[in-house]
DNA sequence: TGACAATAGTGGCGATTAGCCAATAATACA
DNA sequence: TGTATTATTGGCTAATCGCCACTATTGTCA
């Protein structure tokens, strides 16, 4: 096949016929718990990598998947039973060492969901942990899923900048200063009290749901959030030349 | 194969043993010319979509290739002959029909260098083109193309609001005055001149190369910049809690 | 050589926003 | 009732933004 002829190549191409990469969607399963961010892990139980921790994923079901979002989907519901959260790509990894048994391609996505214990969902084939993300380094990790944890980790902090991701985190609903402290948890920094909620009020992106208990217990009962309708993918930075 | 042994399954896997998803890389590529955004299309010569456009792209060389990335690179530099401009993933579109032949999947790139005119680096086999981005949609495309245009345009409108992409478009060095346009037709809005110039020049992203020739003709000579050192995907809008 | 056209760059100022931190409000519980 | 605890607001200074007019430097052409 020589170089200039990769549309002929498409044409007459058939899977069954070539050396092809197999392909596979993992997910980086956030949530927040006792304080802390935790992803969801579960443990392998074969080779490669048996007793290796991993995320989540798997292989596109051609039958059963009508897209690789679907794919993403179906394997959070199996893990957690969650449905209705935010899950969205992140970057897709491919090349020819990182499956020790051929050319490999990976989807990653991210999800974020309130905190429910795995012990409900899981199925039973693999051990799966809530890990708090300082953690993560303790366990002895499958294939390139430490790379693919840092990627999924810096999105978050990336995203959370300019964007009201952090409230998928949380049971609604929620509080500022909840919301306040799912912000820094997932910036990994510490905001200022004042001006965080004076942004997050005038953007709008949040409706007043009445007055609320105190969550844990003490101290004066807080005005309760949720998100606005279509606001969960808002910005609210203001961006110039706007 | 039961539900919950994907584990197994993908320890036994051999990708010659199953119907798997083809896999390709598209790529985006962007420029600035006469005023206008174009991007990089070549016409098909075979079926499916036989004298349709479609965005640069082609399949993975598994022997070649050390990763998908260099498959994209691979890709940018026999159409457009050049190999060192901003080359970034977009996202990562899989499911069963957008190719006639096969479930398939591509993972769609964007790519911004400064104008070229094609017929120097163009591979002979395929027309390619720089169609002005508004005149995309007199074009038939192929598969999903228009739709992979989109979401390109997309990223290109939201991450020039707040990064420097705009600088990979133009020759260096380049005066300020150039990088606004450079600014505005990216993200197809106006903005201010004074707000601009204190923004970008606050940001410390660029080093001044020299008093400058007006590059038009006319007017009062500019001053050039350059991107300064490791300035090239930083940030440059003040985020809360910065 | 002196207007004029064209583009680059600056000055200035009112309005908005951010950062800071202390004061006040509402609740539980001893 | 007093204390601990958390929520919410007030108020001030400094920084930034949006706006637009003004000055600066060049080429051109009568």
């Amino acid at each position: 096949m020589s170089k200039s002829s990769e549309q002929s190549f498409l044409d007459s191409y058939n899977p069954k016929d070539f050396d092809t990469p197999i392909y596979s969607v993992d997910i980086a399963i956030f949530t927040l718990h006792e304080g802390q961010l935790k992803v969801l892990m579960v443990e392998r139980n074969e080779y490669p990598y048996k007793d290796y921790w991993a995320l989540p994923g798997g292989f596109v079901d051609l039958k059963k998947d009508s897209d690789i979002n679907a794919t993403a989907r179906r394997k959070l519901v199996s893990k957690t039973g969650v449905n209705a959260p935010l899950l969205e790509q992140v970057t897709t990894v491919g090349n020819a060492k990182r499956d020790p048994r051929h050319w490999s391609i990976t989807t990653l996505y991210m999800a974020l969901i309130p905190y429910a214990p795995t012990s409900a969902f899981i199925e039973a084939v693999n051990e799966a942990r809530w890990v708090p993300i300082d953690e993560t380094d303790q366990l002895k990790l499958a294939f390139d899923h430490k790379e693919l944890l840092y990627f999924a980790r810096e999105r978050l902090k990336s995203k959370t900048a300019y964007t009201v991701l952090p409230m998928h985190v949380l049971k609604r609903p929620f509080s500022l200063t909840q919301l306040q402290k799912a912000f820094e948890l997932l910036m990994d920094t510490q905001l200022e009290k004042k001006s965080f909620r004076r942004r997050i009020l005038n953007a709008d992106l949040l409706k007043e749901v009445g007055e609320g208990v105190p969550e844990g217990g003490k101290g004066r009962p807080a005005t309760l959030y949720e998100p606005a309708d279509g606001s969960e993918n808002h910005l609210f930075v203001r961006v110039f030349g706007d």
